[in-house]
DNA sequence: CAAAGATTAGACAAACCTTTCTGTCTTTCC
DNA sequence: GGAAAGACAGAAAGGTTTGTCTAATCTTTG
């Protein structure tokens, strides 16, 4: 079972749909598919396991014995949907074949698609660091390795646009990306991506003396 | 009892210790005081009512008397942490005793000092509308008020900065405000202010021709 | 001082949550 | 085919949740 494309698991409507043959993925995967929906658009705390078994299908035995506990499953919903979402952004990211400057501002674009879409609810993580215990490392350091692998990418890309010190712009970028994706989800308004890319159209070329605008 | 000047209630830390010949605000007050708290470090949906009485003394027919319900509770406590946080950044602001671009500037000296505080748990409305069903209007209405009060006052620096478009420029920093304080949120790390506002004064001085820095 | 109103402590109901367990059914594998 | 594993439905345990209610006590106010 290859991954497919498709929009992030934050929106996640179509995971239950996929090609003949095998109607449904495992019990395992259907669960994380259906948590992850749930937790992003009602709140984690708020959704009780019984909702997410009877929306999955899955017999609660399925839960415990794949993933032991809620606080597990939640560790396992994170990663999957922090892989998809990946998966999907950098996608649709290489799929235009741009890179340096018009791959920085590429991002804003696809952030302003993900914002438009009616299952927009924000990033799995900044929610979830800010609905659980903020002394507690656990969900916090989930949330880190998600944006490390994003940093990573926009790294490439500010090294790519030839910009004077690349790790500045990159966490110039990821500000205004952070920024308009909390902007998004309180006013339900796409638009701020084309804000923040036009901040990030100055900064960039701020940082990057060779090709400006 | 007029409000004191104190550091942001999702900090809150100090909130029981009144000057002395009133040991302790109304029952009411201490509810808001202790549940702001609460809610800030731990997620307002993961924060029972009991414990929140336990720790603010105070007896839940009286909660339900003043308050009605959680629900409203929690309302109550976002309009009142709302409201301690807009008068503590606008008040250390104030004293700075700057405008336009070197107030907008300031903003953000003043985010890294909250950053940097040990009770920073990052903005409540922000985790407020993240923990929330995302459908319902209702949290997000409050944090939108927040937010337009603030983006006022921004909006006020950047005309008095001679900003050539100050709409944008206000929309252009708030971004980096939301993103610092969801990056500072995540990572811990202070540092993430002084990022934003080296990318603020890049966007100000694209934004006001007049006194290039 | 006295009356009115608020607060307190705590018991209590009803719902909900997580987790475990039992027993049956289906799939898979040799 | 037969055996082993996993999945299913659902009950039940044990704890926690929100919210109500009853007295007794404190505070405020006229």
């Amino acid at each position: 079972m290859e991954r497919m494309k498709r929009a992030p698991v934050c929106a996640g409507g179509a995971a239950l749909v996929e090609p003949a043959g095998r109607v449904v993925p495992h019990p395992s995967e259907r669960l994380l598919a259906v948590a992850a929906q749930l937790f992003c658009r009602e709140g984690i705390h708020a959704t009780g396991v019984d909702r997410i078994l009877a929306e999955a299908g899955v017999a609660k035995a399925t839960l415990y014995r794949n993933f032991g506990s809620k606080e597990k499953l939640i560790a396992a919903v994170l990663r999957y949907e922090g892989e998809q979402w990946r998966h999907w952004f950098f996608d649709v990211l290489d799929e235009r074949g741009v890179d340096g400057r018009e791959a920085l501002l590429a991002m804003f674009d696809i952030l302003g698609v993900w914002f438009r879409m009616d299952t927009y609810y924000g990033c799995a993580f900044i929610n979830a660091v800010g609905e659980h215990d903020k002394t507690d490392p656990a969900v916090r350091a989930l949330a880190l390795e998600h944006k490390r692998a994003i940093l990573q990418r926009i790294q490439a890309e500010a090294e790519a646009a030839g910009a004077t010190d690349a790790a500045l712009l990159t966490h110039w970028i990821a500000l205004l990306i952070d920024g308009a994706i909390v902007t998004a989800m309180i006013t339900r308004d796409g638009t701020c991506a084309t804000l923040a890319k036009d901040a990030a159209s100055v900064l960039i070329d701020r940082m990057c003396p060779t090709s400006q605008s």
